[in-house]
DNA sequence: CAGTTGACAGTCC
DNA sequence: GGGACTGCCAACT
């Protein structure tokens, strides 16, 4: 590949449709490396240009510390999400109880 | 130039 | 089902 592997994953990200999601680790074998860590360190940084909500963890939680913000975004794309149950009134942290439908919302080429 | 770090994943207990 | 340990790869100090 002759683009950095920055710019191989903006690429990745930026082919994700709206709605759908895929795994850090999904990204990390589309480039043909298993550093999903390397992934995330991109998004880190050049993830500011692209659709970073659309990357997720594989227990189908956004990136940390930005659930929230990913959240408005799922919501807006109408993103498949599930939230965790509550049994009580206790406080409802929506940047953290909640999870992708990995099974319905995983993009997959 | 070597060690540390980090928007992670998979396996084992 | 959930917590802990290890493995990976690229960028940063």
């Amino acid at each position: 590949m002759q683009l950095d592997f920055g710019g191989a994953v903006l690429l990745i990200v930026a082919d994700i449709p709206s709605g759908r999601v895929a795994t850090y680790g999904d990204v990390a074998a589309m480039l043909g490396s298993r550093g999903a860590r390397a992934v995330g360190r991109i998004m880190a940084t050049e993830g500011s240009s692209v659709p970073w909500w659309r990357v997720v963890r594989s227990d189908g939680r956004p990136p940390a510390g930005h659930g929230l913000v990913a959240l408005e975004h799922y919501r807006d794309e109408g993103t498949p999400l599930r939230w965790l149950a509550t049994d009580d009134d206790a406080e409802f942290d929506e940047a953290n109880d909640y999870r992708l439908d990995l099974a319905a919302a995983r993009w997959r080429p």
